[in-house]
DNA sequence: CTACGCTTTTGCAGCGCTGCAAAGCAAAGC
DNA sequence: GCTTTGCTTTGCAGCGCTGCAAAAGCGTAG
């Protein structure tokens, strides 16, 4: 294979200095035309293509900046991930993904270990098995934002929406459509599943603004909040000698998963039981039925998780961390209202 | 903020010379335990961690492969993302994954210039908006594999399924149900639809064989393979004055907006219209009804691309571009065979 | 006691680029 | 004519690491 081209390389055949190619090439400051275009048909001729990565090591910086999610086919995340890599690169900056698995090792070792700092200027995170510890003792180096689960320590950003609130007003909804048994599909009662439980205090809070108490046995835990545990969660629940007449399931593919479990044992929803959702992923828009769904402005998550770390970034020293709420709405479909006669 | 540790500052502690905690640090060689455990102290006591950005210029590597994918909320991508990054992982290379938005200036932009091509050792890619040419003048230095759409030149090695069959396949199906006015919803008549023109292909192999002749005003174009588009493809089929009583859709998204739309309509799947899909996401498994589809083996295709790639990642001269075709399979579930009654 | 072969350690150059500061140069001012 | 000013261009060091080849150390054989 041919040596790299090189800046110098240019530079002999322009008869100028290397400095004053890389001038060119970055489009920078003064230089005459007749300089420029001398150069320009030296690049072409040889066709240089700067070294990016002698570049980066030169400046200390990469343009880059990643984003850690656990799972790419939770269309919460690919979604999310849209409207950052846009806010991104409206920015300049380049957006590179990586996914976790939600294995606590590997997130750990992407901001702790920070050997992989230098290729990227910052960090958008969505932690899984990370606990709280372990986002404290991480590469202070590295600028972070958080998104989802975490609440921050005040070394770093935390974009979320309020969850308890959200879920509040979701379990709200079936009260008030007069729904008895209402289940929750989705608490993780340990440690990392802070997220989870934000959501069953708000379920808590809505049944006893109202007066009411929770059946416990209507609380179900999953280890994800995917379409198989919502389908064998709702199978549990249909099982109880008392089954439930709603469900309020943390995702929407929760919802779904319930759902298929309820339609292919011949219920129906919401006539036999109404079926509340969270994230407003696409699938839940065009599935049969429709989901009722909390919807927090995804697009705002973005570019405010952007903007902040940008700002980091830029910043020589670190700001301090903030704590940051989109807003988010519940939006009524078919799975608790019926289908709208067309 | 205090300038990096580097090799150097841990040498000068350890009283060694820094090629030598160079040694230690990547676990090379020869190095006595005493001197390691000497050099392992200082980098611990330094808090030392190598310059990743230093150590691939110096290598002329970078331990990287990208993924360029066209949208990452599509759940086929993210779930071929997914095998692909695990592949990859297990030959000890970090995946960074890319979205183009299908849009041909960046695809270009990815593989043409090659400005980034250093920061990445390989590249597997699925192109959207991107003509053949453009694939063969682009940046031979960059190993590629393509997933998908295109077709090999020789250059590059291409991965998918026998898009012909498999299409032909899934109308063999509805033909053999019975189904008389067939219609197929993804046509994509122009140069860069060729995965979609091939599916056409199939479609119209199928009805051939048994002596049919498709209707062409059952065939309908859609820009992309979404439910949106599905959704009104359909609305648009229903609209005619002899609708068709089975659909091939050339992705299950597609299959998913259809489903939608009939159903809202009042019609039942499969009494009314039967309906297959393609790509066997996660979502059909789940839906209501469920969707029969063409199942390409995404374990296989990914493990195959990754394969490739790295076999033109590590081969001196580029081994020749290979059309790979993994197998696939037609799945049948409720969208075509009815309910099966528990 | 020297020579030899092996293991361990070292020094240096260089990956390709940019930051910095100085040098060169042409036009303008005195 | 000489200095000043402001724009262009240059040279050099250095980002932090690794490849290479030579040097040093060390045990064994002659």
């Amino acid at each position: 294979m041919r040596r790299e081209v090189t800046l110098r390389d240019v530079a002999e055949l322009a008869g100028v200095s290397s400095r004053t190619v890389s001038n060119v090439v970055n489009g920078y400051a003064n230089v005459t035309e007749r300089t420029r275009e001398r150069v320009q048909r030296a690049v072409e001729e040889l066709g240089y293509r700067p070294n990016v990565l002698a570049r980066n090591l030169a400046q200390g910086r990469s343009g880059q900046i990643a984003v850690v999610v656990p799972y790419l086919d939770t269309p919460y995340f690919s979604e999310l991930l849209q409207s950052v890599i846009r806010a991104a690169r409206v920015s300049g900056y380049n957006v590179l993904i990586d996914q976790t698995d939600g294995d606590p090792e590997h997130e750990r070792a992407f901001i702790a270990d920070g050997s992989r700092r230098l290729l990227f200027d910052g960090v958008i995170f969505s932690p899984l098995g990370l606990d709280q510890q372990a986002l404290t003792n991480r590469d202070h180096r590295l600028p972070l934002v958080i998104l989802g689960e975490r609440s921050s320590d005040g070394s770093f950003d935390h974009v979320g929406i309020d969850d308890v609130a959200a879920s509040r007003q979701a379990t709200e909804h079936l009260i008030d459509l007069g729904r008895q048994r209402i289940a929750a599909i989705g608490d993780q009662p340990y440690a990392t599943g802070e997220a989870a439980q934000r959501r069953t205090r708000g379920f808590r809070e809505a049944h006893a603004a109202r007066g009411l108490t929770p059946r416990e046995d209507l609380i179900i835990s999953t280890p994800r909040f995917n379409r198989p545990d919502g389908a064998q969660a709702m199978a549990h629940l249909l099982d109880l000698a008392e089954p439930p007449d709603a469900v309020f399931c943390y995702s929407d593919l929760v919802a779904l998963g319930a759902i298929r479990t309820l339609l292919s044992r011949g219920l129906r929803v919401p006539e036999d039981v109404a079926v509340v959702g969270y994230d407003d992923i696409e699938d839940g828009r065009f599935s049969n039925p429709t989901i009722t769904t909390i919807s927090p402005d995804k697009e705002m998550i973005a570019t405010t998780a952007v903007e902040r770390l940008l700002l980091r970034i830029s910043s020589p020293t670190p700001p301090a961390g903030l704590e940051l709420r989109a807003p988010h709405r519940l939006i009524v479909r078919e799975s608790t209202a019926g289908r709208t006669p067309r």
